[in-house]
RNA sequence: GGGCGGUUGGCUCAGAGGCAGAGCGCCUGACUCACAUUCAGGAGGUCACUGGUUCAACUCCAGUACCGCCCA
């Protein structure tokens, strides 16, 4: 039995000792490079990873054998608020803080925490078998990636494509910091919608709406829109706050929606994105009324340092008291999260750094459209392109202690912003010394941006940037097809003025058994190691990549993987069936096959590379993973090597020779083919394979063009495989005990298939367990106590004698009969439409003529035999 | 509100204009000299629903219902 966890890791050393992964820039064959998605180094890896690595390993072991120089290159990702989210989660739990600890030693922690996982993610990569140059190890913030960052962002500044200014932004209360737009997740809540009365100042009140009043304190207007024809009178009037000595102008906008509550919304400039607008064109002020841990500031008056949650009870309570609250609805509305703690965000101004998106979006959506940037599946084209069309500005500044610090510095005597690739030592304003840097750090995904050319040794123009770039494929999920897909494609474009890739395959996620999302906290999640220890890196590869459709989500199912070990070991068995069968073997002069068997399993393998290397082009990896199996196991293992058996264990030494050499060609490119999907069992077979040197993994892709087409061997190997399985079972039905060898009647009145069944005699004996077989061609009257079955162009009789049961074969040959006379009906009431005749393909005729004939014979066969059981 | 995906045997899923597939599970039989992680055989499906296009639809088109996701 074959023992993974005993042989995978040799056999990964054998191929670092081999130095195979290794890629060389101007070796001259053609580039093929990966950059592979860094994996965060906040945790270690599940199985979301293990599917999207595997399906790159595979691809990449693909093209370095097919004879590309490839690469894949591998690293991780500093991956800064979720990081810093872990590290600052182990620091509480030993009473320690990252205030307390100062940014400094924070930033110790952090690195640290970094190696550590960093060794653990390397390491299950390992495990998984991923044949990443090692050598070329990436990290986000390392010496060249941090370079590159810091050239994208000055060359941004200059070009004009970032700026720096005070906007609402999304700011999560709990990480304290910034986010963009597609960090925040939607989440549909039920809240309440509470009606306010506000006082006019010249008698009256006006209902006004609002989901949030804690935020009422920072209200500085009310707005109604300028159609609304129930409000019309209230424009230009004033209104006093309910709760503070503040007037608020009512103001006509139409950024109001007049259905919404009672039309009549107040403005709160500073906590919201469409009252800030708003304040902006009727020139409002904008008080914060809330700071950065959603705690009320001084603006706030009375409500001053109560938490948002206190606030808004205190502000109820208060307009209760007054008498200014209205009614309250339930209503259903969705509010933005923290897509890393999940709290709720919070809308807040506040100065950040932005990225100027429209110039960069262009050219992204362009290279799309224009099909020179290809998903596969493609209807993830559109998800990117829509995305792109409806960009805004990137905020790209987080209030972070782990990332790349932003170059920009502040000069402390007259504030000017200095943004510089190095640091500068005075104010080229004022002269000022030592300016201070921006305390920010950027937007993780910044940097992942530049990823496939900053891995390369961008901004130098190395040998690997020329060689390498663009990379040929991106493998990733369709979540970060905003984060980071569409990142890279115009950060590159704007950069290096090519596409980072031209084709991205995108795999959906791996949810478990019962389809939820996995989650580490839930404990639902399965880690990489986990299920490599319990049936190997290959069984695991091999269910997750043949288990999936691209852009699909999976389930995990355990089963499956069994099942992949099972193949794993399918495959062992063969081959150790092969090797003790191949000992006196020597590769020679290949010669052509003779037998039919041989010219049957080289014709199939000639069909199964071809499939294979069509499924590959298109990315189709499950299919192909599928494809391979069922030739592996279905016809090499089921078939081929049983039909060889007698040669092999026989007494003709060319008979035997001539097997041996089919059997090691078939199985050679059988490993070779399914290295991709199992790369450790078959190279561990490869390294007692005879005839062979080196490793799987460089050896090259087999040829369809080395094995022989031969439609006259499959076309007749099928009546033989045909009348083997009606023999068994008709064993089978009628409880034949195995060992013992039966006797067969074949009478066979289409030459062909007399010729065919002539010529698989060894086979139908072997495989059928016959004793006597006596092939015919005409019509005899079969010996009364027998069981028979018909097979397209001949009909098969097994005398039974005392094993016969009647009725039971009486059962079994009506319930043919029934379903072969359906097929006949069919095939008749097709044929007999002018219309079909007419329009359908010649060929499409000419099959179901056949196929009702053929009906017809079996029907015809059928009712005579039942006529002759009475 | 807009968009996308799914609905195929008991379960999980592939597939695809021309006779419905796999794995698991189930039933029968076999430790047959590579493999019981195996082998042989079997049962089991109106391909969600309604219309349309077509000689022909599970497959293409339009819509409906439920499930899920993304974006506002």
């Amino acid at each position: 039995m074959y023992d993974p966890a005993a042989v995978e890791p040799d056999i990964y050393e054998l191929w670092l000792r081999g130095d195979a992964f290794r890629a060389e820039a101007g070796s001259g064959r053609p580039p093929f490079t990966i950059v592979i998605p860094p994996p965060n180094v906040t945790g270690s890896l599940h199985l979301g990873h293990a599917l999207d690595n595997s399906l790159q390993d595979a691809i990449i072991r693909w093209r370095r054998m097919a004879g590309d120089e490839a690469l894949w290159l591998p690293g991780t990702d500093h991956a800064g608020i979720a990081t810093q989210h872990v590290v600052e989660e182990r620091l509480a739990k030993e009473g320690l803080s990252r205030q307390g600890l100062g940014r400094e030693a924070f930033g110790e922690r952090v690195w640290a925490w970094k190696e550590e996982y960093e060794e653990i993610i390397l390491h299950q990569l390992r495990r998984l078998g991923a044949s990443c140059d090692w050598s070329r190890l990436r990290f986000t913030m390392d010496e060249g990636c941090s370079r590159a960052v810091r050239e994208v962002f000055v060359s941004l500044w200059e070009r004009g494509l970032i700026y720096r200014g005070d906007y609402i932004i999304n700011w999560c209360p709990d990480c304290r910091t910034a986010l963009s737009d597609i960090e925040v997740e939607h989440e549909e809540v039920v809240a309440h919608l509470w009606t306010v009365h506000y006082p006019l100042e010249d008698g009256g009140m006006l209902p006004v709406v609002t989901t949030r009043p804690e935020t009422i304190p920072g209200d500085t207007g009310l707005a109604v829109n300028p159609d609304d024809e129930r409000y019309q009178q209230f424009h230009g009037r004033v209104a006093r706050h309910p709760l503070l000595d503040r007037m608020l102008p009512v103001v006509a906008d139409s950024a109001v929606r007049q259905g919404f509550g009672t039309g009549v919304v107040k403005v709160t400039p500073a906590h919201d994105p469409v009252d800030f607008e708003i304040a902006q064109r009727h020139g409002l002020p904008s008080p914060v009324i809330m700071d950065e841990g959603g705690r009320m500031t001084a603006a706030a008056g009375p409500y001053q340092d109560l938490d948002r949650r206190a606030c808004r009870e205190k502000v109820l309570a208060d307009l209760q008291a007054r008498d200014l609250l209205g009614r309250v609805e339930e209503y259903r509305h969705a509010i933005g999260h923290c897509y890393r703690c999940a709290s709720p965000v919070e809308p807040l101004l506040s100065r950040q750094w932005f990225v100027r998106m429209r110039p960069l979006a262009g050219p992204a959506a362009a290279a799309v459209e224009r099909g020179e940037l290809k998903f596969v599946p493609d209807r993830f084209a559109r998800v990117y392109l829509e995305w792109l069309a409806g960009i805004r500005d990137w905020c790209i500044s987080r209030q972070l202690w782990w990332g790349h610090r932003i170059p920009a510095w502040h000069c402390r005597q007259c504030g000017q912003v200095i943004v510089s690739r190095s640091t500068p030592e005075t104010c080229g304003a004022c002269g000022e010394r030592d300016p201070e840097q921006d305390p920010d750090v950027l937007d993780t995904w910044f940097s992942s941006a530049l990823w496939p050319f900053s891995t390369l040794g961008w901004p130098d123009a190395t040998a690997d940037l020329g060689y390498f770039f663009p990379t040929s494929v991106l493998v990733t999920g369709y979540d970060i097809i905003f984060f980071w897909v569409a990142r890279m494609a115009f950060m590159s474009l704007e950069f290096t003025g090519k596409l980072p890739f031209h084709r991205v395959l995108i795999h959906g996620l791996v949810r478990d058994a019962h389809g939820r999302k996995m989650s580490k906290s839930k404990g639902t999640g399965v880690d990489l190691l986990e299920a490599v220890d319990r049936y190997g890196a290959d069984a695991l590869r091999f269910s997750l990549l043949v288990g999936n459709a691209p852009g699909n989500d999976m389930r995990f199912h355990w089963e499956r993987v069994e099942y992949g070990r099972n193949f794993a070991n399918k495959l062992w068995n063969a081959a150790r069936f092969a090797l003790m069968n191949l000992g006196d073997f020597e590769v020679s002069v290949l010669e052509a096959p003779v037998e039919l068997a041989d010219r049957w399993i080289l014709a199939r393998l000639r069909r199964t590379i071809g499939d294979t290397d069509r499924l590959l082009d298109r990315l189709e990896l499950g299919e192909a993973g599928r494809r391979l199996e069922d030739f592996a196991w279905g016809e090499l293992c089921d078939w081929y090597i049983e039909l060889a058996k007698a040669r092999l264990h026989g007494h003709d030494p060319d008979a035997r020779r001539r097997a041996q050499l089919t059997l090691w060609r078939s199985l050679s490119a059988t490993l070779a083919l399914l290295h991709p999907f199992l790369p450790f069992v078959t190279e561990a077979i490869w390294q007692h394979w005879p005839g062979r040197e080196g490793l799987l993994c460089r050896a090259p892709w087999p040829n369809p063009g080395d094995y022989p087409a031969d439609d006259e061997a499959e076309g007749t190997m099928t009546p033989i495989m045909e009348a083997i399985r009606a023999i068994r079972t008709i064993r089978s039905e009628f409880n034949v005990p195995p060992a013992s060898r039966a006797t067969a009647w074949l009478v066979a009145a289409d030459e062909g298939v007399a010729c065919a069944l002539e010529a698989g005699r060894e086979y139908l004996a072997g495989l059928a367990g016959l004793e006597k077989l006596t092939i015919v061609r005409e019509a005899i009257s079969p010996p009364g106590a027998s069981a028979a079955a018909v097979i397209r162009g001949a009909e098969i009789h097994v005398p039974l004698r005392d094993l016969i049961d009647f009725d039971h074969e009486r059962n079994r040959l009506r319930r043919q009969l029934a379903s072969m006379t359906r097929d006949r009906e069919r095939s008749q009431h097709k044929l007999a439409d002018p219309q079909f005749l007419n329009r359908a393909p010649a060929e499409v005729v000419a099959r179901e003529r056949e196929r009702e004939q053929e009906a017809a014979a079996r029907v015809e066969k059928l009712e005579r035999y039942l006529r002759t059981l009475g």
